[in-house]
RNA sequence: GUGAGCGUAGCUCAGUUGGCAGAGUCCCGGAUUGUGGAUCCGGUUGUCGUGGGUUCGAGUCCCAUCGCUCACCCCA
């Protein structure tokens, strides 16, 4: 119970129980990802501060408060990356990958932010991202949102809710953005005091504020939608007609506001109620100024991201259990002499069953406290050596999930015999 | 950064107006000397988050502090 060495505050250990829950998951994103062409880009998780400040926005939460900064030893202003986009387009810049080129592109790993933790909300957080670059359409926002659609359905999630809007581009937002703030300064003894906050700092949050005595200036607000002109008005809708021939149902929610200064037109979140103040699980949306503001060659793009904590909560409430591959024999040794033909048997019959999950016992102890530990760690067979067993040539393949006599076997055809009872291939060639 | 709730065994938690630190579970052993699960019997495990105060006496009351959780905020 001491308290002098524990994890850094907001970052979680994810425990062998969970592990399994994990890997599935991950592994269907990962069959989804290859069913539409998206290839795996491995990033750092430290990037130049600059990076970030260039790109999310200097005047975000994110930048101002939330970042892991420091010094590294040469001086350089170092941050562990609080979300993926920046790196990915900073090495695709530096690698030429947007060179009159289309990339499909994803990543996974951990993400740091330093803000209170809660219920979904970890100060480092793993996400995976996806992005597409190089196309200006609205098909490839359509296609990133099918995407998702089809990892929810792999997973055996129903209920997660699809909002969408536009924010246009940068000069329709910003002509908005004075409509709006005109407006709410007219009525500005009715806003609440994080409404006056966001009035300077970010107007299009007051619409989102959740104070319901603000819900008649907000519904009274002038619609960003208003404000699209005609390419990003046509792109939104190609965009929902899609979604619509494809039988995806959605909300267009036009308060919905994206955290990072470099998204534009289309912006999208699947949203879940079940998960307490921190609903959103995944979220995304174009932005194609962004490699041209870090330095590219002007590059049409979209992506999004994925909370997997958020997703494994979601997982687990909703029952999803999923145990480690148990062991198909746990080798109970007895006596010296057995416990070295053991680990040599054990070596052998991994040579002949490649796909043989088998547990050496070690530590000793008797038959009773063996078959215990064979029994706990979930073993459908025992296989038993002892003196006897050796002085025959054999071991003794005892069934622990069925009921069943324990076979002496003779070690020769041991292999054969697991393989057939355990449906597991042998070893060819050789 | 703001607010609220909670910190007792590895885990889940009781603990009376202040009076010997508890249960279940887990683990170990035995009943059954080379055979697991079910049952029965026995056993180990504590800086009661930490520091101070009040008191003959504090897990319990007071103050401070740290941690966790949830919500605000923000966001995946």
């Amino acid at each position: 119970m001491s308290k002098n060495l524990q994890a850094v505050r907001g970052m979680r250990d994810i425990l062998p129980e969970q592990t399994p829950l994990w890997q599935w998951m991950e592994d269907r994103a990962r069959a989804v990802l290859a069913g539409y062409g998206y290839s795996e880009i491995r990033l750092p998780v430290l990037e130049m501060t600059e990076l970030f400040e260039r790109s999310i926005g200097e005047v975000t939460d994110i930048v101002e408060k939330e970042m892991y900064t420091f010094a590294d030893r040469n001086g350089d202003s170092l941050t562990l990356r609080p979300e993926g986009t920046a790196g990915c387009v900073r090495a695709g810049i530096e690698h030429g990958l947007f060179y009159n080129q289309v990339q499909r592109l994803w990543y996974q790993g951990p993400m740091f932010r330093h803000e209170r933790p809660q219920k979904g909300r970890y100060r480092q957080f793993h996400q995976i991202g996806v992005e597409a670059f190089g196309l200006v359409g609205p098909d490839v926002d359509v296609e990133l949102i099918l995407l998702t659609a089809r990892l929810w359905r792999s997973l055996g999630l129903a209920d997660l809710e699809l909002q969408l809007n536009s924010l246009g581009t940068p000069a329709e937002r910003t002509r908005y953005r004075e409509v709006l703030v005109a407006y709410l300064r007219e009525r500005v003894d009715r806003l609440d005091e994080d409404g006056r906050r966001r009035l300077e700092t970010n107007p299009l949050r007051v619409l989102d504020s959740k104070n319901p005595e603000m819900a008649d200036v907000v519904a009274g607000a002038p619609s960003l939608l208003d404000f699209l002109e005609a390419d990003s008005r046509a792109h939104f809708t190609a965009v929902c007609d899609a979604l619509a021939d494809a039988g995806l149902s959605y909300t267009v929610n036009p308060r919905l506001v994206r955290g990072l200064d470099y998204y534009a037109r289309t912006v999208f979140e699947w949203v879940t109620t079940r998960l307490g103040a921190q609903g959103t699980v995944c979220a995304g949306g174009r932005y194609d100024g962004l490699v041209e503001q870090l330095g590219g060659r002007p590059t049409p793009a979209a992506g999004f991201a994925i909370g997997l904590e958020r997703l494994v909560a979601l997982l687990e409430e909703q029952g999803a259990a999923h145990g480690h591959g148990a062991p198909h024999v746990y080798l109970v040794a007895l006596g010296a002499p057995a416990e070295r033909a053991g680990l040599r048997l054990a070596e052998q019959l991994r040579d002949a069953l490649p796909g043989l999950r088998l547990v050496m016992n070690c530590g000793g102890g008797g038959p009773k406290a063996q078959f215990k530990r064979a029994d706990r760690a979930g073993a459908r067979y025992a296989l038993v050596l002892g003196d006897g067993e050796l002085a025959r040539g054999t071991a003794g393949l005892k069934p622990l999930r069925e009921t069943g006599e324990q076979d002496d076997v003779a070690t020769a055809v041991l292999p054969a015999v697991l393989a057939a009872r355990l449906g597991v291939p042998q070893a060819t060639g050789i």
